[in-house]
DNA sequence: TTGAATGAAAT
DNA sequence: ATTTCATTCAA
């Protein structure tokens, strides 16, 4: 059937270019933007950010993972290849934000029909709700922009933007998008200053990426950082590194700057400090040195790994999370005494190589397996996983696939061994990015003495990367200028490494989790960090306890996230995360939020996040979610993903239904679609189509206002229907009723909508499919003429929709999947609806759904609310 | 990998 | 004016 017509879309040109397939692009994130921005600046966008952040990275990670195999390298190494994804439009957003309901109403339906489900209520969308989304469209596309200031959509000559090599990052980050509810004060602030340097790939972004979870962290720690950097920005080859590697630089040098050991104290505390209070100064001596370091929470995650393994961290850990900030603070300081002392004792005597950091002795790692908290391990692991889950499998095969196999390796090897790698990696990164400083104490162990390094016993694999990469590294190292150069090397390395290590980690990782917990869920988990966090809380899961002492639950998966989670927590909890602190307190429920205000307040990130969340592990989770069940159990994820879109406004379905009506908007209806469900209801819908049937049936009544010629056609059409069912013809003569004022002024012309564009190509396609064998094409353009004809009504009655709440009832996702009852009494008499359920059901042979609704389309009042009025 | 929808941007 | 591509996910 559409052979014929596909040819055409898929295009040709498409095709050769390039078009789908994938690329590597990553997607772009406010987050990322703001990452570069000041914590400081804002405390609601703070808290946006926070939990942007956390949700980033796991958006990050996932991609990286997703592509892993080819892409993560892709990344890193093709920076041009990368290129960010273009920002989704408003109705994008929209599509993104209800396609989720549109399915859950039409289950058969394919994404095909819901899009084009979703076309119809983006037309009918009130204007005013449209406006909200163009607004959140615009806002998202100039933070975009700004991030990239170079950015192209189209790809086609090249994407000159991005450079790898050596762009300063540290311009783009500025401010980033603020989210201001308004959409028009971004618009000026686009693009702004910021050179253009900023590749768009917003490195930084992509480093944290690597980072994974940890990525927060670094946000965190950069932000705090940071001002520090500007000073002693220049760096040429600092913003090389960053551009390229980012974060990892800059860790890097601290790393090199001091003993790793000993300072990590020291660190940590500056860190956590700047990071909460924006203590600069003293801390970070490293930093200070060349480069700018930021410091990144990785770092900081990095040190407390090493103090935890030293059998510190647990104390460290597990204040994170109650803990005030203070509180916390201090303890880390303590432990980082703590630290220092023991490193020295253990550490420090073997050797002076990077020190703790990374490759601790395997002595020490005898040592910090026994004393490792599962936390950290689990950490480690978790961050990994997290990004790499996918790309475990992938990389896995490279080089781990023992790990997977097994599945087991001794968890508690493995975790120390993925803490290491993981440390290690951060490291090289580091390393490579400050190749330059001569500091690195690993140098001084040329590539091949790097031995001190490679510790990881268990794992030679990972050592070997880290020691090949070391070596190239070595090489390389130094020269950040050399990075463009080199870039490509470096990326690699770094890549690799990371990857590598990541999967040896997240191996390990799995193989914990699995051991602890069968569930595969994990993967999930990485999915978003948000949805790490209400895991976190909301699940128990018992896990390994390992992050006991960390946060409160976490399960064996959660305690890596926990791990993380505690920092962020503890960052929250001095303020650092107000977004995050609102979240956990919202709590699952945050939901409700009016949809206006929460758009406001809410929409940057956290809607973002969620979104991402859902591409990552679009399938699990999603399919999970699906909806209502998710609320359940699944629903943390969801919940947040919904939370951050629930910041736009969601609108039920009966509320398009009635807009459509009510409103005049001209869209076109989809014809096919309306047949499908015509037909379907004629024949026996499926018990989910009953809905879409009845609302498209409104749709072709007012189509056929709209267009008399159509009318003739539709209307035949619309009386087989309704002798097939009755009640169908019922509820097209309430309807009838209800919107009888059409005004019939329409256009004939108003096909706008989704058809136009198509409907040269695609539109015989769908007619044809959509025909379903029933309807033919012709038909279905009659019925949209119809359609739309019909569509114009009173804008009042919109208005009314709108007030009645439809939004408010509709914004938890709960409400949603429940009430479809609820929503419906606007529009349509709710006896028509019921009718038309009662028929549905029958047809089917009743379901509890369908008679579940019927149920409440009767009882609930009748409210004609259409038309008139 | 394609396609359905819309829209912004580029060509 | 036309083409790309952003999201989503079943075929």
């Amino acid at each position: 059937m559409k052979g014929g017509g596909r040819g055409k879309e898929p295009p040709a040109a498409g095709e050769v270019t390039g078009k789908r397939p994938k690329r590597k692009c990553l997607q772009w994130h406010p987050l990322l933007s703001k990452k570069t921005l000041d914590f400081s600046e804002e405390e609601e966008e703070d808290d946006e950010e926070e939990l942007e952040k956390q949700s980033v990275p796991c958006v990050q990670d996932q991609e990286p993972q997703m592509h892993f195999g080819s892409t993560t390298e892709e990344v890193e190494e093709d920076s041009n290849e990368q290129r960010a994804r273009r920002p989704m439009n408003a109705f994008l957003l929209f599509c993104k934000r209800h396609r989720s309901l549109v399915r859950q109403e039409h289950p058969r339906l394919d994404n095909r029909g819901a899009t084009k489900i979703l076309a119809d209520w983006w037309a009918v969308l009130d204007p005013k709700e449209k406006q909200k989304y163009t607004d959140m469209a615009k806002e998202y596309k100039d933070a975009f922009m700004k991030a990239n200031p170079g950015y192209k959509w189209c790809p086609t000559t090249s994407k000159p933007v991005k450079n790898p090599s050596c762009q300063p990052l540290s311009n783009p980050r500025k401010k980033v998008w603020s989210y201001s509810s308004n959409s028009s004060k971004d618009s000026t602030a686009k693009k702004v200053p910021k050179t253009d340097s900023m590749p768009q790939l917003n490195f930084a972004m992509a480093d944290p990426t690597k980072m994974g979870g940890l990525s927060m962290l670094l946000l965190a720690g950069e932000h705090a950082l940071t001002n520090r950097e500007i000073p002693s920005s220049t760096k040429p080859s600092l913003p090389d590194t960053a551009s390229e590697g980012n974060s990892f630089p800059e860790d890097k040098e601290e790393m090199l700057s001091g003993t790793i050991l000993n300072r990590v104290p020291d660190i940590t505390e500056s860190r956590v400090k700047s990071g909460l209070s924006l203590l600069p100064e003293s801390s970070v001596p490293a930093a200070h040195e060349g480069k700018p370091c930021r410091q990144s929470a990785l770092f900081q995650l990095a040190e407390m790994c090493l103090a935890s393994e030293a059998g510190k961290m647990d104390t460290v850990i597990s204040p994170p999370e109650d803990s005030s900030s203070t509180a916390f603070l201090q303890q880390t300081a303590d432990l980082a005494e703590i630290k220092e002392e023991k490193a020295n004792t253990d550490y420090s005597p073997p050797s002076p190589h990077t020190s703790a950091l990374l490759p601790p002795p395997p002595s020490i790692t005898s040592t910090s397996t026994d004393a490792i908290p599962p936390q950290l391990s689990s950490q480690n692991a978790c961050v990994k996983k997290k990004s790499k889950k996918k790309e475990v499998a992938k990389s896995i095969d490279n080089s781990e696939l023992p790990c997977l196999t097994k599945k087991k390796c001794d968890e508690a090897e493995s975790q120390v061994d993925s803490v290491f790698s993981t440390i290690e990696a951060v490291a090289k990164g580091a390393w490579k990015d400050s190749g330059e400083k001569p500091k690195k104490k690993i140098q001084s162990s040329p590539s091949g003495g790097i031995s001190g390094w490679p510790k990881k016993k268990s794992k030679p694999k990972v050592n070997t990367f880290v020691k090949d990469k070391e070596e190239d590294l070595d090489d390389d190292s130094g020269q950040c200028e050399q990075v463009s150069s080199s870039e490509v090397e470096m990326k690699e390395d770094v890549s690799a490494i990371s990857h590598k290590t990541e999967t040896d980690e997240a191996c390990i990782g799995i193989t914990d989790l699995q051991g602890t917990i069968p569930e595969p869920h994990c993967s999930p988990c990485a999915h978003s960090p948000t949805a790490v966090k209400e895991e976190d809380r909301g699940r128990e899961r018992q896990g390994e306890m390992s992050c006991e002492s960390n946060t409160e639950n976490r399960g064996s998966r959660k305690s890596e996230r926990s791990c993380k989670g505690a920092l962020y927590k503890t960052l929250v909890s001095e303020g650092m995360l107000t977004s995050l602190r609102a979240n956990i307190d919202r709590g699952k429920r945050g939901a409700f939020r009016a949809s206006d205000h929460a758009h406001d307040a809410n929409w940057g990130d956290d809607s973002w996040i969620l979104p991402q969340m859902g591409s990552n592990h679009p399938k699990k989770l999603k399919k999970s979610k699906s909806k209502d069940e998710s609320s359940q159990g699944l629903g943390k994820l969801e919940e947040e993903f919904e939370k951050k879109f629930n910041s736009l406004p969601q609108y039920s379905p009966m509320t398009f239904d009635k807009k459509g009506t009510a409103v005049s908007k001209k869209k076109k209806i989809d014809s096919s679609t309306v047949h499908e469900e015509t037909c379907k209801v004629a024949k026996g819908p499926s018990p989910s189509q009953k809905k879409t049937s009845f609302h498209k049936i409104v749709r072709k009544h007012k189509h056929k206002k709209e267009k008399p010629g159509a009318m003739d056609t539709a209307v035949v059409q619309s009386e087989s229907m309704m002798v097939d069912s009755p009640s169908k013809a019922k509820s097209c003569a309430t309807i009838a009723i209800m919107c009888p004022d059409v005004q019939g002024t329409t256009n004939m012309e108003m096909l706008v909508g989704s058809q136009k564009r198509k409907a040269r190509k695609t539109k015989i396609t769908h007619l044809v499919r959509t025909a379903d064998g029933s309807v033919s094409p012709a038909e279905e353009d009659k019925t949209r003429d119809l359609n739309q004809e019909q569509d114009k009504k009173p804008l009042p009655q919109q208005n009314l929709c709108n007030e009645k709440g439809c939004f408010s009832n509709l914004t938890s996702e709960e409400a949603e999947r429940s009430t479809i009852p609820q929503e419906l009494p606007a529009f349509f008499s709710l006896a028509a609806l019921a009718e038309v359920a009662a028929m549905e059901n029958v047809h089917r042979g009743q379901r509890g759904l369908a008679e579940s609704q019927k149920k409440e389309l009767t009882q609930t009042p009748v409210l004609i609310s259409c038309a008139d009025q």
